[in-house]
RNA sequence: GGCUCUGUAGCUCAGUUGGUAGAGCGAACGACUGAAAAUCGUUAGGUCACCGGAUCGAUGCCGGUCGGAGCCA
């Protein structure tokens, strides 16, 4: 029985998905059985193929994917929800003897399902309330207001960073105790796992990642946005900030020409996958891979043999 | 060919009534506990196009050289 847990992560581009189902691949052929569990947070939804670098059915080679399509884009994302979706479903599946294969690079969801850790409470009119105090007096106010309720908090959250302030005020006021606001040096397992990260060099990746959203706008990312329209793609309160679709959405507005909507997306992408790696990097658990490797996938499966015992 | 404008950080530009310079974006690094494809922080980059003049002192004034833009012919 196998009960054990893989997570594939890395920055965007890096090849995550192509690495996860190759992984998969190796353990059917070892006679087990393993099955993908999807962690990036847009491809949560449906429709939105293109911009979010789905893999196609063809792909995924009848290679089951669990959290794929499973949102509408008007429907609202958060951590702490995939922390307690995902979580079923991946003891479910050890349960029946199949290897949960986590693949995607949405670093807080990721942390949400493999960190032992809570979300504190949230109150959706509190924070309506702050939002707008934020906004109407900004963040050095909302800073002063967190140090009176909890100075250890703010101590530890820049005064200019309003939305982190915001949310520990929020904490405080429904908990009435000191927030830590600051993650855990070492994190501890929700349970044991196997996480391989998958990268490249910096140069390299930033090449492929300009690549890549020229590639979109071929594949006709703009049409697919244009098409999500009518379904509340400007509504939807995740969904509309997908990298990519705002940009094409700018483009059919014609608020941008198709120069400047690839180039913005090129520029949020760069530095997405800077963000990611710079989140991803103080993580021990993770063994790097090079995606320029040839020999990558073979490191991947010997990685996985060790660790599933196979 | 003549006239006018222009040349400042990788990019777009601000500025100094003469005392060797800033912003946004980008870059590198970092933070991150219910919007995380979010929200932010730190740092590094400039012989202020080039040559000469006047000045205690020039990126700024004067002259010239070389680029760029526009107008007139």
């Amino acid at each position: 029985m196998q009960n054990k847990l893989i997570a594939v992560v890395g920055p965007t581009g890096a090849g995550k998905s192509d690495l996860g189902l190759a992984i998969v691949d190796h353990i059917l052929a070892a006679g087990g059985k393993a099955e993908i569990v999807n962690s990036d947070s847009m491809q949560f939804y449906r429709g939105m193929d293109i911009g979010t670098a789905k893999q196609s059915m063809a792909e995924r080679r009848g290679i089951k994917h669990h959290l794929i399509d499973w949102l509408e884009i008007t429907d609202e994302s958060t951590a702490a929800e995939y922390q307690a979706v995902a979580r079923p479903l991946i003891t479910d599946l050890q349960g029946q003897g199949i290897t949960p294969v986590l693949v995607g690079g949405s670093m807080l969801y990721i942390a949400a399902v493999l960190n032992n850790f809570e979300f504190p409470a949230r109150d959706a009119e509190l924070r309506l309330q702050l939002e707008s105090d934020l906004e109407e007096h900004g963040p050095h106010e909302m800073h002063r207001r967190l140090k009176a309720l909890d100075p250890i908090a703010a101590s530890r959250i820049v005064p200019e960073n309003g939305r982190r302030s915001v949310r520990a005020i929020e904490i405080v006021t429904l908990t009435g105790e000191p927030f830590a606001a600051a993650l855990p040096d070492e994190p501890e397992d929700w349970q044991p796992v196997l996480e391989i990260g998958v990268n490249g060099l910096r140069e390299d990746l930033v090449q492929r990642l300009e690549k890549r959203v020229h590639k979109m706008w071929d594949l006709g990312l703009v049409e697919e946005a244009r098409s999500l329209i009518p379904f509340g793609i400007r509504e939807g309160k995740t969904s509309s900030r997908a990298i990519g679709y705002s940009q094409a959405l700018a483009q059919i507005d014609g608020v941008m020409t198709q120069d400047e909507a690839i180039a913005d997306t090129v520029r949020l992408t760069q530095k997405y996958a800077r963000r990611q790696m710079s989140w991803f990097r103080r993580d021990n658990r993770i063994q790097w891979l090079d995606y320029q490797d040839q020999t990558m996938n073979s490191k991947a499966a010997n990685l996985v043999s060790q660790w599933l015992g196979l």
